[in-house]
DNA sequence: GTAAATACTTAAGCTACCTTAATTATTTAA
DNA sequence: TTAAATAATTAAGGTAGCTTAAGTATTTAC
């Protein structure tokens, strides 16, 4: 755990510098949990009322379609920050599933807490500005790509954005994120491969 | 513009609740600007560096492709917030186009009167803290919609969140927003009024 | 270590959506 | 008020990406 506080800690750093008091107050409110392999965060239907930071592994956000299809939204590996903003904005059920794809160790904080530790230190509130900010920037992108590139093209940018994922998640995980079957990804590989030769 | 600023107050006053003497503040470091129909308030590969808060009109936030295609990421109407998050979050030069529909009455803070502010006000900070944990929101469920739903399908939600819009954007800039071509929306929209009398 | 489950590949046929192009309707500008 | 520009409609033919299905490879669990 001393480890991930460090690594929670530097996140924030890198944006804002809280002091050694802000600091203790901010960790006194994060909880440490441990998910096993496949092992659900939040499951659609519930609220969403925390806020993870993820300082080993790696986890997939995930919609489930009314035909059973799984679409994937985001994932998020270590030194990431991962949580269902429009259900903890809105206070609705979430729509969307969050699961470990690996033994992961997050450190979270809830929703309360979060907004108690705000009031006491804006630089805190300043530092998830900045990183919703970066997130709107990140979301658009997206689909700016989904308007405007074939699947190959986004197969290409997610493996320059992402590339250090190809090898940690399934290629019917990259496929819902791309938004095309397996089937058409495994093409799409193919041909590259064979056109770099 | 005294009506503007009531607008704006009143706006922010849903999220937040200022003092007399806060509001005062913000509003001093508001600029009026008008813009004609047509009239660009940003062009790509220009540098964003302001917010612009819609008193009256309406704006279409697009990128344009290396073939020529706008797509539309945003549109904006009274009462709205735009401006390009991307650009003035990571200093880069905007690849969007901001642009007029109609007479458009703005609005405007920069950047660093916006920082200077959240200084004094940390409240106004968590004001846009909301705001984007919404947009945020909205995103991930366009892009939800683009990854499980048919065109038809999106044209029906479009219609129950912007229906006010159908008729004040060209049906070109609806379809370029859903990720069709008009022509095809055109069919959409035949095929929704034969079936529905 | 092996059986069962899951993931990946390949290919044939299909469909949602695109392209092109011609026609009509609407808006804009002088 | 009218000509020119822009937007919307329709239709024929085309393609990117989907579906289904069968075979192979890899991973998981006992």
């Amino acid at each position: 755990m001393q480890q991930g506080i460090q690594l929670i800690l530097d996140n924030i750093s890198k944006i804002v510098s809280l002091t050694k008091e802000e600091q203790d107050l901010f960790v006194s409110k994060l909880q440490y949990v441990e998910y096993k392999k496949k092992e659900f965060f939040l499951h659609e239907g519930q609220f969403s009322n925390e806020l993870n930071f993820i300082i080993e592994g790696c986890v997939l956000v995930f919609y489930t379609d009314q035909s059973g299809f799984s679409h994937l939204i985001q994932f998020a590996i270590e030194d990431w920050w991962v949580g269902d903003i429009a259900s903890s904005t809105h206070n609705i059920p979430t729509q969307l599933n969050i699961q470990a794809v690996e033994k992961t160790k997050v450190l979270r904080i809830k929703k309360e807490d979060l907004e108690t530790v705000f009031e006491a230190i804006p630089k805190l509130e300043r530092f998830f500005r900045i990183l919703l900010q970066k997130r709107v920037a990140n979301l658009q992108q997206r689909i700016i790509s989904s308007l405007s590139k074939t699947a190959t093209e986004r197969f290409l940018e997610f493996r320059e954005q992402y590339g250090y994922l190809e090898n940690r998640i399934t290629q019917i995980q990259i496929a819902s994120f791309l938004g095309v079957t397996p089937e058409f990804l495994s093409m799409i590989r193919r041909k590259l491969n064979s056109s770099n030769k």
